[in-house]
DNA sequence: GACGAGGGCGCC
DNA sequence: AAAGGGCGCCCTCGTC
């Protein structure tokens, strides 16, 4: 395979360019931390760019970057992976809005979600171009000081002509119905992910919480590790003194090797330590001891201290949110991570909107489930999920004549039953993860199945055959592939998950074109906070919360309505001072 | 000591 | 034979 070529460096501006010019962009930055590369920290260390994939322009002085990027403002430009280069220039540069952006890992993903793994240029560049790119110097712009070196900067120009071909060849088997999603919904939602303002974080609260838990971390050690730990022996010493001695291996209560062995010693019949595997076993004690300590460990270890760490001078973490991180197409939150925050009440109060400032808390109501009545138009389940009331109880009642409360262990059943044949969950896993048998499972599936048949209908169909795709809600698509054993239940999943992912993009979207926000975010009394894939964070100046509120409902429930006519969408939250408000 | 797979569990 | 989807991050454990 051939390396990537470039003619010529320039380490000049590029020419003023024209409405049809298409350049390609990359920023190379020192200094930066791994994890935290959303982050405005890092020194410049070149903005490249290449506008016909043979010569490259390429700058060191970050106050050159406004004039780098004015000469280029009329022609479209292309990143690979844009919402970093974006969030960095901006800090340099005053970057208008522009519908002329591509992103060639964003768009490689519209085409081949869930196909392909691999996302990176040097992946595109041996995909479409059959070149290789060397990954090597790349490293060393993290610890660079001083000047680029000349292989640096031929690896700089090296990115913009990969960029500048490979979007090259990407436009030419686009279809124009993924630049409608393209243009409709990841362009402007670059922008809307870079616009997340941060969380404020009780940082007092929350260290309170982790040394309460730390607390019975210790505790459970001691005493775990006293009570089921072990003589072993081992030499220590040299020559004539060396001597065999006992001593005590303390019991690793977080060691699945060690838990699976005290749970069979003690008459645990299970293959797993998992809390699912043996939660038929709850009951007995030394099970119990464990499930308390993992609890509280998971406290300690991943919501304790270390994530405080995250926490800026303002009082605030900023998480990433990776956009189509997921092969379904939701987003993913990392370095911290803020969409699997634990529930508990203690912890949510702690995300705080802070002084003079109100928080704005949505989500849809049962958002699968309305999904799931559109895609199959099972008329019997769009009239359950409009009527308004709680589908699962409707179900219970009109299919099992059961009355069941919610968080019943009833209801908790034939809400897994819904929800999971549309995974591919089958009656063995409801019987195991809900400690029924199996001849009961049976039952309940064949009544759900005969109850609800245009749903059945479609599920059988999903898994006919393995059609190589799926598509959402919008049409976006998402790769089956043809080795992977698990296309069966991706084929019934990713078209519910990945309409989510598509909605709420879209409601973000929608929330910025509001007067209210294009009116209030430049002075920073409204910014969103962070999206969890059903429910939407904003944070206002106080006075703004009672009409914002309704904005941000409005926005949501408007996206929902037009992307599935007949299902009645319905979001449920309010003003709150603290995430804890809203469950 | 670094790395990656795997078990486990937090959220949707 | 396996047995519900998607993530991020912690720990252990085997390997280099």
């Amino acid at each position: 395979m051939n390396l990537l070529q470039v003619e010529n460096i320039y380490e000049e501006f590029p020419p003023i360019l024209g409405e049809d010019d298409v350049i390609a962009l990359d920023t190379e930055l020192s200094g930066l931390k791994e994890e935290q590369l959303h982050r405005p920290h890092g020194k410049l260390a070149s903005l490249a760019g290449s506008f016909d994939g043979k010569n490259a322009y390429i700058i060191f002085d970050d106050a050159q970057i406004q004039e780098f990027l004015d000469r280029c403002s009329k022609a479209t430009w292309i990143f690979h992976n844009s919402t970093f280069d974006l969030a960095h220039l901006r800090r340099w540069a005053t970057i208008p809005e522009r519908k002329n952006m591509r992103d060639t890992m964003l768009i490689e993903k519209l085409l081949y979600s869930n196909y392909y793994d691999d996302f990176a240029l040097a992946d595109l560049v041996r995909r479409y171009l059959k070149c290789y790119m060397s990954k090597e110097t790349r490293k060393e712009f993290h610890n660079l000081e001083g000047a680029m070196s000349p292989d640096q900067i031929k690896y700089a120009a090296l990115d913009v002509i990969g960029t500048w071909l490979v979007d090259k060849e990407q436009q030419k088997i686009v279809e124009p119905q993924d630049m409608k999603i393209w243009n409709g919904m990841y362009n402007p939602h670059v922008w809307t992910a870079l616009e997340l303002g941060g969380f404020n974080l009780d940082v007092e609260a929350w260290t309170r919480l982790a040394e309460k838990n730390q607390a019975i971390v210790s505790q459970a050690e001691d005493e775990l590790g006293q009570l089921y730990g072990h003589m072993d022996k081992k030499f220590v010493g040299r020559g004539k003194a060396k001597a065999e001695v006992d001593y005590f291996v303390p019991f690793n209560p977080a060691s699945p090797q060690q838990v699976l062995e005290l749970f069979r010693s003690n008459g645990i019949d299970t293959e797993s330590t998992g809390d699912k595997e043996v939660s038929k076993f709850a009951d007995n004690p030394i099970v119990r001891k464990i499930l308390d300590y993992r609890i509280a460990a998971k406290r300690v270890n991943t919501y304790g201290l270390p994530y405080l760490q995250y926490v800026e001078p303002d009082g605030k973490i900023y998480t990433s949110l990776n956009i189509s991180q997921a092969e379904t197409g939701r987003d993913s939150s990392s370095a911290p991570p803020l969409q699997n925050i634990l529930k508990d009440i203690e912890y949510r109060k702690c995300f705080i909107a802070g002084k003079g400032r109100k928080l704005t808390i949505y989500d849809y109501s049962g958002q699968e489930l309305n999904e799931v009545a559109y895609v199959t138009q099972d008329p019997k389940l769009i009239e359950i999920v409009n009527s308004g009331k709680n589908a699962y109880i409707e179900i219970a009642r009109m299919s099992f004549n059961e009355i069941v409360e919610k968080g019943n262990p009833r209801y908790i059943i034939i809400k897994g039953l819904v929800l999971g044949t549309c995974y591919g969950l089958t009656p063995y896993g409801l019987a195991r993860d809900n400690n029924v048998s199996q001849e009961v499972a049976e039952e309940m599936y064949k009544i759900f199945f005969d109850d609800f048949q245009v749903l059945a209908a479609w599920v059988k169909d999903q898994q006919k055959f393995n059609r190589g795709i799926t598509k959402t809600i919008l049409g976006r698509k998402g790769g089956l592939h043809p080795y992977n054993a698990q296309w069966k239940n991706n084929a019934l999943n990713n078209p519910f998950q990945g309409s989510g992912g598509d909605m709420i993009k879209l409601a973000m979207k929608a929330f910025r074109n509001t007067d209210m926000y294009k009116q209030y975010y430049p002075t920073r009394d409204v910014y969103m906070v962070i999206q969890v894939h059903d429910e939407l964070i904003i944070n206002w100046r106080e006075d703004l919360a009672e009409g914002g509120a309704k904005v941000h409902a409005s926005c949501m429930n408007d996206v929902a309505n037009r992307m599935h006519p007949g299902i009645i969408s319905r979001v449920s939250g309010g003003i709150c001072d603290n995430w804890s408000e809203k469950g």
